[in-house]
DNA sequence: TAGATTGTTAATCGATTAACAATC
DNA sequence: TAGATTGTTAATCGATTAACAATC
């Protein structure tokens, strides 16, 4: 079986961007938001913020747009964001003690439970309250901690090795920071996060803007 | 006059993928590598591997493929990666300080020069071999420098305030790691890096996996 | 030579955008 | 009511994939 593909990706990759915004309306005290109002905000199109929120599920009124709470909760549950997940640091390095300390995450529901790293200067402190254990330790631990997604911040070059180690656990989800492209079986979700990537497009921007 | 779109955007996010693999080639003192091969590698079709660097420029030999270092040097030149560039960081909180140490943009020419801050106990000291100064000489300082990218830290609350000095300073290329959406003149370069859209991606997943 | 791989031209697929009737 | 906004259906656009002659 090929490896699944997500259907309306880029729609899912806007969806946090939607969240963010209205949640600021909903600090503001709106009681709607039309996509109208959205799509001004974030220099996108109309027709395709309200195409992107009806993939909630979510029913606007015409002349007033969306009811804010509503959305909210749509675009929550349509990312199962609704629902903690508790998640386990690869590599306590600088990346990795980032991520564990970036608040956004533990407001989309993502926890980092434990940290695991070789270093034994690193073993036994923690990272922004999040314990770093030994590597060694992994499997006897994951049970425990009820972690079902890993965050691979370890170098490149150990990258495999160490995936190979996490789907032993019985771990399924995987967010990639290296810039390794990493094998997995099938059923396991690997999310790759490559920051040289958007440094591409920068350079590219730069090249158009610049001539 | 709208906002410039890049052209070929997803090609161009491949490209450090390539480069990284095509290195690893060179290291193990390959001469030639086929799009056949680089396409198992990377799980994608070799058709959308030979489309893609085509866009570089390169040319291949039938049976054989790319010279490894000419395709190096092609690649290198289509992002503007043979060019070193300065970069300054505004904002040395722990995505920042994580991103200056971060080897891999020094291996693609990106040079961190100076960091800024408002936070006095940061200033003044040093982040992985980078002086950290006050947001306040910023404007004194980017001149001497010699930056041409400015890359946004700070908390998304200040995003937009920051990056109007920013943009004050003269630098006309911002990479926005705030989730927070900025307005800039039409001739400043923005890529906004969005960690928790990754996120949703990985969510989306696991809830199509998981189903 | 035989056959793997390239690059070109065409077909498909999916995402974005447009048009517009329905509706509050 | 008048008019802004929704959601649906259709058109366009761009990216991916397929087919295949050229070539080393």
């Amino acid at each position: 079986m090929a490896r699944i593909k997500i259907p309306a990706a880029p729609a899912i990759r806007r969806m946090p961007t939607y969240l963010h915004l209205i949640r600021q309306a909903e600090a503001d005290g709106l009681e709607y938001i039309s996509g109208t109002v959205i799509a001004t905000e974030l220099n996108l199109e109309p027709i395709q913020v309200r195409k992107d929120l009806a993939l909630t599920g979510i029913t606007g009124k015409p002349k007033r747009g969306y009811l804010v709470p509503a959305l909210i909760t749509a675009i929550e549950h349509f990312l199962g964001w609704d629902k903690p997940k508790n998640a386990i640091l690869i590599g306590a390095g600088n990346l990795g003690t980032a991520l564990t300390g970036y608040q956004e995450f533990q407001y989309h529901g993502l926890n980092f439970v434990a940290a695991f790293d070789t270093n034994p200067e690193r073993i036994g402190k923690q990272i922004h309250g999040v314990p770093v254990l030994s590597l060694n330790s992994l499997e006897e631990n994951v049970k425990n901690l009820g972690a079902t997604i890993a965050v691979l911040t370890v170098p490149s070059s150990e990258a495999q090795e160490t995936a190979d180690m996490i789907v032993k656990t019985g771990i399924r989800a995987i967010w990639n920071f290296t810039n390794t492209k990493i094998n997995v079986p099938e059923n396991v979700a690997v999310q790759r996060e490559d920051l040289t990537s958007g440094y591409a497009m920068l350079c590219a921007a730069m090249q158009l803007y610049m001539a």
